[in-house]
DNA sequence: GGAATTTTTGAACGTTGTTCAAGAAATACT
DNA sequence: AGTATTTCTTGAACAACGTTCAAAAATTCC
């Protein structure tokens, strides 16, 4: 069994990630492995060096597809007027992907590459769309010169969501609270630390 | 080689976890394995299951020694006065521990356990211990019927922490921010969220 | 059809965690 | 003391891992 003009490299990479994806959904990133990757779509190891640098370049690649499919399933299509509702909104949305796909999700925060890994542009980017998202939300709690107060707020709430979002991915236990409480109580504590409104750019 | 009468089961176990720690500080967990750990004291792998279940069980053991050389250098002889230093103080020996074991730090937060593994007492109460250093400096921000309010806060702020510390632990960038900073910054937020005085329980 | 090129294979290497029969050392007993 | 028993230690064995690479197979080019 050889060549199979049946797929270019291109599509033999996105059948090879397709399939590292259901294997990580199902058994998690601990189950991963190259040659089952390639078993499973009908090829054979050294395949899969054809198609990526090495598993890292594999997994990082999977990651993020992950993290691009949180960033459009957070898309508020619609989105409330409030701050404090968009926001609350939106760590809705994560909770809601993280349970949806929480092997995937672990994969992206749990998965331990080799010390000389460097991330790619493409997952500096992905991760730097999130950010975008609640920094365009948390927008009106900020004046003109507070740009840098901001990228470190969010990097915190950042930061603090994950944590939560980890705990709950491997399903340890928190304290009697739901994961949904505590992403509420999170947005709330940020909230109440900022001024009430910060207005005064336009009027 | 065999038997050494020179080392009880007990001193070897000791011995077996003092070599662990030093390859986890050394190389990091990646670098850890059993055989290496067991060459290192001059035995062979065999031995290693005498001594502990297996890996997952030797890892456990040395993170809650880590766990608790944490609580050790957290505590605050002379405690200052007020809550906010006093936190603030907290946050800093938290830091200060990690960036001197960065390595073993990053064992604690990172190392992936497998599936069937439930943490034991002895790391349970090591976390219980930490929680309740942040509990015992936040008593006076809460009322007698709040201390539900204030686990739930803990949980948060924990979170919250050792997500800043993970990221400083491996590196990674953090927006601009200094891990300090960002540590005084989540320290901050809490604190405006708190209702500045929660007096009326004694006075 | 034959030569040149590209893709695929799978054996090989060194490593991992884990098990377990066999050997070695210490202890117990006569 | 010598033998029997128990206890500890060994290291080969197994299945799996990531990674490499010469050889084989399939495709393309002329």
């Amino acid at each position: 069994m050889a060549r199979r003009s049946d797929h270019s490299r291109k599509e033999l990479t996105k059948l090879a990630l397709e399939s590292a994806r259901q294997i990580v959904a199902e058994e998690g990133i601990d189950g991963l492995s190259g040659r089952k990757v390639t078993r499973k779509i009908g090829y054979t190891i050294g395949t899969l060096y054809q198609l990526f640098e090495d598993m890292d370049d594999l997994v990082e690649r999977m990651n993020v597809q992950t993290l691009e499919q949180l960033y459009a399933h957070c898309q508020l299509d619609e989105s409330p007027d409030e701050v404090a509702a968009q926001l609350k909104e939106l760590g809705q949305r994560f909770i809601e992907f993280v349970s949806l796909h929480p092997n995937e999700w672990h994969a992206v925060m749990g998965y331990r590459y080799k010390d000389n890994h460097t991330t790619s542009d493409a997952y500096n980017g992905a991760i730097q769309k999130l950010f975008g998202l609640m920094e365009r939300v948390t927008l009106p709690l900020y004046a003109d010169d507070e740009r840098q107060e901001q990228s470190l707020d969010m990097a915190l709430l950042w930061t603090s969501l994950t944590g939560l979002l980890g705990i709950a991915a491997s399903e340890r236990k928190l304290a009697g609270g739901s994961i949904e409480e505590m992403t509420e109580r999170l947005i709330k504590m940020y909230l109440a630390s900022r001024p009430p409104i910060a207005s005064g750019t336009i009027g």
